[in-house]
DNA sequence: ATCACCGATGTAAACGTTTACACGATAACT
DNA sequence: AGTTATCGTGTAAACGTTTACATCGGTGAT
């Protein structure tokens, strides 16, 4: 049904190597052969079989994009990234979700040399041995997008979760504060892990007491935050301020702070990260970090093409993404 | 390099057409025959090559998934939810992005008949003739998402943007309400447009008076929520309930009132539409309307997929996703 | 014992595209 | 003029899989 090469050569009355070469750009043919080539294709409305291409190149233009189980505000901005810049390239953006039914490892298997894609993008929250094992046996390029570029030997993407915690409290720490307390995220995530290290080695490099009880667990959820906030609130030696690893926590703490009828910054200040749409609009709005997401999506893009084309196939590349300091009302 | 049928044919001492029959489960095969072929293919740790199988069947079983070229917090939950129900049906998801450089038509005209996708699933904020004229010429089946199902004669998954802002509207006047506002959503978007609809004919039924200066317009965001309730919260004579199209807006009512030291509900009732993350967490909790986003792809994506198989060609259908009224304290 | 049929497997063509190689014609050398 | 490059185009093979058709052995009916 589709139009072929086929029925291009025969009205343009050449071969079908001579339509290939000619919609490809090939420089032999001549311009006079082109023309018609291309006249014919148009009047067809002719559209190459990318599967058919793909198939005969031995090779794929379309870029996996691994995405872990959890929902995000972040993912739709890392999707369109990595999609636009394919897009740019003259590549496809192929999703896999991880889910109920299938889980991370999964996901690679699935894409393990079956021809479907010509390289991946995962979005790793915890890097573990099971993920780690698929991806040394993977044969087509990929990159990690991580909040941790220790892993392994591989290119990755990370956001610069540790630089970011420690500019966050030396920004604080020049505003003058000095008691200063973390609320943490889950355990076994790695952002939250860096963010929490950021913190420790900026207080301690700035001479900030660090108190046991003022480094606190959170879930990364609202209610974590005020939960964890209201350990500290009812001492009579409060912090002045409190980093908390996320937005999320962060606006728990602004609960507990304002049913108690406190005011923040004045009896308390509050900073977050990671600068969810919420934040700009809380009240007072949020001081946070604000990590650059479509810069992720794209730079790992880029890095993945210029592996799949060969461009550049050096030694695995650690790639940071920069991220700013969002300074509002909170402190 | 990767492992073809060939090789297990040839460790499995049997032909090519005999393995491809074991591995599709034809029952035709001796079980003594499959079980070596099922052996030596794991064995050689085989994946098909689902390029060649896409291209030898003329058809493919990856489905597009077109975006618009706006960023929407409910776009990740869409996207999960299409590529469960695709990976529950052995297919994959591509997802196409619009944005600056690719247009929504463009889009549409990427995948039209390169083979690429078996068929597709466009998000449309708002129909008009462009897009219409490229969906008619179509060749592939697809799907439509989109706030509005008048859109021809095409397959269309909806949310019940009328139905849900009428019950919104019938919920307030059976708490006792009678003097109530509305602030729509920009003028070329669906959604909006049957958000208010609903409004305006459920206040008909329940004869309500509709004041033409208590129908403001906004523009979906939470500044223009604070403007719109700005412009009546100086009469003397004020509604008693705020209906905003959109929860952004209603936090943006939230803003305007609380800075006016008014409290909410008791000065002045908000309700929303949408339920996004934060509405839970203001203070007071939003009432809202809660889309199920996720049902919204993974519908679309067995539509589309009866389609694809050919199991169900009959005429288009119109689903529309049942929402529901999400009560909390902000009336 | 012959025939028809059936069930299991093999043979080979087909899908649309790219590309190595062949070929003929023309141009550029001796 | 004869040899050799060069250039434009054509021929045909290749990619991995599916599938229509052929083949072959065996079974049951006559």
């Amino acid at each position: 049904m589709a139009p072929t090469i086929k029925q291009i050569a025969k009205l343009a009355n050449v071969s079908i190597a001579t339509v290939s070469r000619a919609l490809s750009g090939d420089e032999k043919v001549t311009s006079e052969t082109k023309r018609l080539v291309l006249n014919a294709a148009r009047e067809l409305n002719y559209r190459p079989n990318i599967l058919a291409r793909n198939f005969v190149k031995g090779k794929s233009n379309i870029v996996g994009l691994i995405l872990p189980d959890i929902s995000d505000e972040f993912f739709s901005e890392i999707i369109r990234g990595v999609d636009e810049t394919s897009y740019d390239h003259g590549y496809y953006t192929m999703v896999i979700s991880s889910h109920k039914n299938r889980s991370l490892v999964e996901s690679v298997h699935t894409l393990m040399s079956n021809g479907l894609v010509g390289g991946f993008i995962i979005l790793i929250p915890f890097m573990d041995q099971k993920i780690e094992a698929a991806l040394m046996h993977e044969r087509v390029p990929f990159v990690i997008i991580s909040g941790d570029n220790n892993a392994g030997e591989f290119d990755t993407v990370t956001t610069n979760n540790y630089q970011s915690a420690f500019m966050m409290v030396e920004f604080l720490v020049g505003k003058g504060y000095k008691k200063i307390a973390h609320i943490s995220g889950p355990a076994d995530n790695n952002d939250a892990l860096l963010r929490k290290k950021g913190f420790l080695d900026a207080c301690s490099k700035n001479k900030i007491e660090i108190r046991n009880n003022w480094l606190l667990d959170g879930d990364f959820t609202m209610e974590g935050g005020e939960l964890a906030i209201n350990k500290i609130l009812n001492e009579d030696d409060k912090p002045e301020v409190i980093f908390a690893a996320n937005d999320m926590m962060a606006l728990g703490c602004y609960n507990a702070i304002q049913s108690r009828g406190l005011k923040i910054p004045d009896d308390i200040a509050i900073t977050g990260f990671d600068d969810i749409l919420i934040s700009k609009y809380a009240n007072p709005s949020l001081t946070t970090v604000k990590v650059n997401t479509d810069r992720i999506g794209k730079l790992a893009a880029e890095r993945l093409i210029e592996k799949m084309d060969g461009t550049n196939n050096k030694t695995a590349q650690k790639i940071e993404i920069e991220s700013e300091l969002v300074i509002r009302n909170s402190c």
